[in-house]
DNA sequence: ATCGTAAAGGCAAATTATTTGCGTTTATGG
DNA sequence: CCATAAACGCAAATAATTTGCCTTTACGAT
């Protein structure tokens, strides 16, 4: 999607935002990030530091950025067969991704900045992706969960296990989506 | 609870622990949380930046160890007469205290943290107050969800709310009580 | 008690990051 | 293609962080 950047004169520049993202991408993937520095970011970009600090205010913001971008999902969930399946099969894998190290680096990087647009837009994302399981299994006619009680009894114990401390396996995983389709209507 | 707080000669000293603490809780209930530096806890704590940085290592670390003591309950939840009713008066509490601006603020900051152990001890001090909860219904002789099953479907959803944009109102959270309590066995 | 020792803390210099003022460039509407 | 408002670059000023070195402190052993 092309943003529409802005209709006064002047408006921001599209090349910077995406020079310095990929700037980010690059050193995150080469570093640690407590190393990933602003001066950095913008040598790399080929910026000034002072241009970022005015635009993302900091480094907390920038990364948030970057982050929400990323965990912003590229498909459509797999069709496995039927709404349990397709559930299973994206929540295993929602899951996976989420409790690796790069994804709870991104969620951390999203919830950390001051901002709370991004961590909404993040949500969105998920609750999307089950909204598009839950059309395809009523468009097949099974019975499926409401989208909110899905996100109440399987994302979010998900996303609460992977913050908090305690990394649901597979296992784990497949009961919350069992549990989670006991209240299809 | 006196911290067993070292072994080997020349422990850390707690007092140090203690002041810096105070200070960085007076400083946050009169200035606005991005406004709070190193050096100003230093300055009120009376205790030079490099002994904070030393031992703490950055702020985000140094208020993730003062939020995760300020999230530790002071009480135990209050009998409101049955499991149900306890459950329900616990977790409007809870959610109330967690979205206002200082508990939201004390969970980013507990999060945002490299260290993952208070995010730990967090989760650990509300599953505590379940367990609570939960013996004194087994005492009455009622019937009462698996505690587990409560941090699913009741916990993790209050928090993935208010964490992710959408925080919760009384009435959503009593349908996450009645729901829970559907659970109980 | 007091002594030896290892970890913590103070101080100050060096480094690095952040903020800011000002002039220049750039994207848009007219 | 001109006027304009917002971004950007540059560089100086300010603030935060790191580091080396020395002093103090708390603990175990004698």
């Amino acid at each position: 999607m092309a943003v529409k950047e802005n209709l006064r004169p002047g408006g921001r520049s599209a090349r910077v935002q995406a020079s310095v993202h990929k700037a980010v991408r690059e050193l995150l993937a080469k570093m640690n990030r407590t190393e990933v520095t602003i001066p950095l970011i913008a040598a790399r970009a080929g910026v000034t530091p002072s241009t970022i600090y005015r635009r993302w205010g900091d480094l907390q913001e920038l990364l948030a950025d970057v982050a929400v971008e990323r965990l912003r999902p590229d498909m459509q969930p797999v069709d496995a067969g039927s709404g349990k399946a397709d559930l299973e099969a994206w929540a295993e894998q929602y899951a996976e991704e989420m409790s690796s190290g790069p994804g709870r680096e991104m969620i951390r990087d999203v919830l950390a900045a001051q901002a709370g647009a991004n961590a909404c837009k993040c949500c969105e994302y998920t609750r999307q992706q089950i909204v598009v399981i839950a059309e395809r299994a009523k468009a097949r006619g099974e019975a499926f969960p409401d989208v909110d009680r899905a996100m109440d009894e399987l994302v979010a114990p998900i996303m609460y296990r992977i913050l908090f401390g305690d990394v649901p396996d597979a296992a784990q995983v497949r009961a919350l989506v069992a549990r989670a389709m006991q209240s299809a209507s």
